[in-house]
DNA sequence: CGGCATCCTGGGGGATACTG
DNA sequence: CAGTATCCCCCAGGATGCCG
């Protein structure tokens, strides 16, 4: 692992227990919606109704209720103006611009290879990186 | 935004529609144990039981479920030793290990940020990105 | 030890209707 | 337009038990 995930563990392995409030942030971020909505973000504030438009599938019930819990994050910006008829524009916070900016390569990383991962045969599975020598029961 | 999102969207904007394979890998990937599994795997391939052990609060069935997931999508594969008592080593796949780079550093704001997150009042509203001058209905 | 199979419950989440 | 309210369903996910 190129990457130093022991350091992160030796100071934040709470990650792993259950109380640990990054688990209440990933369930948040990384919820179905989340994600989608966030990035729905990146391009500027944009209306309710815009946003519905854009993320595919979504139910008012759960665009309101995931823009709530986010906007409770402290990860999205609400703003509404005082007009008829009424118009309310989301953005992301700084703090969400900051999350956003470690999501990008992730999301790309996940688009590029998502067809490979959907298309998934478990002929995948012999390309095991343990270098070990042992039998494959399967 | 430092991003380009824009980029990203203009080749897979299909991200946004509900049958992109993107959605699946995400849902997947981001899925409430989803990460915690990879996350614990970073070390190195490990066992069943250590697995469950290190992951706090997953079930028996959860972990099982996610790993055959993972397992299904590639990143994640699964050496099982002819030995008695048996004895499985779940590692990443090189697909895997290629995800959790782009996974690391999100995981390390996350872990940094999660208390300022889990803390937010929504004092933190008022903190919005966009310079518009509007009146806050709120 | 490393799992499936089964049962069961909570709440995630969709559809629809209504309101300011 | 931008939601909230309500009903309801489905399945993620926990608990328990058994097997190779």
């Amino acid at each position: 692992m190129k990457v130093s995930f022991s350091d992160l563990r030796e100071q934040y392995d709470g990650a792993f227990r259950e109380n640990c409030p990054t688990r209440t942030v990933l369930d948040h971020v990384m919820s179905k919606w989340g994600v989608l909505v966030l990035f729905a973000l990146t391009d500027g504030a944009i209306r309710w109704g815009e946003l519905r438009r854009r993320i595919d599938g979504i139910s008012e019930k759960m665009l309101s209720s995931t823009l709530r819990t986010l906007e409770a994050d402290g990860l999205v910006s609400r703003r509404s103006y005082p007009e008829v008829p009424p118009r309310v524009e989301y953005a992301l916070t700084d703090l969400g611009g900051e999350l956003m900016e470690k999501l990008g390569p992730l999301m790309e990383w996940v688009a590029a290879h998502a067809d490979d991962i959907a298309a998934a045969p478990d002929a995948r599975r012999a390309e095991s990186r343990v270098g070990r020598e042992a039998d494959q029961t399967t």
